[in-house]
DNA sequence: TTAAATGCAAAGAATTTGCATAACA
DNA sequence: TGTTATGCAAATTCTTTGCATTTAA
């Protein structure tokens, strides 16, 4: 629940690697830990979709006395700075991922297959939300569910 | 979590009123009982967006006893049978409605105001997807999330 | 040294489930 | 009379919060 409307990220320096977000996370009053290290590498190591539960499991390989609280209020700061954003493909949990590549979802509501939909899908909706009802649409937050092309 | 491929309600009777519903749950080995009475009831009275807790609500104001298990069971089965759909708006509870009446939904994520998207609007997303992916969207179980005119 | 971050346990919201009892057909 | 449906309590899943303690700056 946090979108800020102009990313901290934008002006503030390099958020393309970790040692260059843990400096934006400290420029803006935040301390650099060691959950939001390990956090932050695990976030860049594999850039896909990842569970809270998921990203705790990946830190607690290096540090298991991180708790998942942790990694919950971690994510709740990197989202707030524009670092991640997270995503609902579905009923289960939130997955979080690098906003850099943020992108949309397509998920199959037979057999959960996900397929990442790029933006240019979104145009045109785009426009006529715009148009029609002043509406700017975020393609990214919540999956477009559907049938795949092996379930339909 | 149920979809049917082709609705039971589109050749078993007549779905537009409570007793042409009771009568097709009837028909399917269901029984007839005064919860499922009442939730229909709730459900055609005011053809809104309401949450299992709101029908409840509504429900117990002639039968107190009727237990919010009982509705999710009951809304369950008629969206099983195609009668209901349910939709996510955002971040809370699911809401229902008939599924006659479906459609897309338009929610900001600033102020949480919802609008009701035409289907046409999702007429080129769905070409595309299909053309692209195989992929048939359902543009009404999730909402489109974004920013209403007011907030942006 | 002091504000921020953490661990832990507990609470919270939304929904589901097990089981004994009630009630439709 | 034989399922099917219900009430109730308890469990589940995902996430948030309060509070005492630790730690980075």
């Amino acid at each position: 629940m946090s979108k800020p409307q102009s990313p901290v990220v934008a002006d503030s320096g390099d958020a393309t690697t970790v040692e260059g977000v843990l400096e934006i996370v400290r420029k803006q009053g935040g301390r650099i830990t060691s959950s939001r290290r390990l956090l932050l590498r695990a976030l860049f190591d594999s850039k896909g979709h990842h569970t809270a539960e998921d990203l705790a499991a990946e830190v607690q390989k290096q540090a298991p006395d991180i708790h998942l609280s942790t990694i919950y209020r971690n994510l709740d700061e990197l989202e707030r700075l524009g670092v991640i954003v997270h995503a609902h493909l579905g009923h289960g949990p939130a997955t979080y991922h690098l906003a850099a590549s943020a992108h949309g979802h397509f998920v199959c509501e037979e057999c959960g297959k996900m397929t990442e939909a790029p933006d240019l899908l979104f145009r045109g909706l785009a426009k006529e939300a715009k148009a029609q009802f002043g509406f700017t649409i975020d393609p990214h937050h919540f999956a477009m569910l559907g049938r795949c092309a092996d379930c339909s």
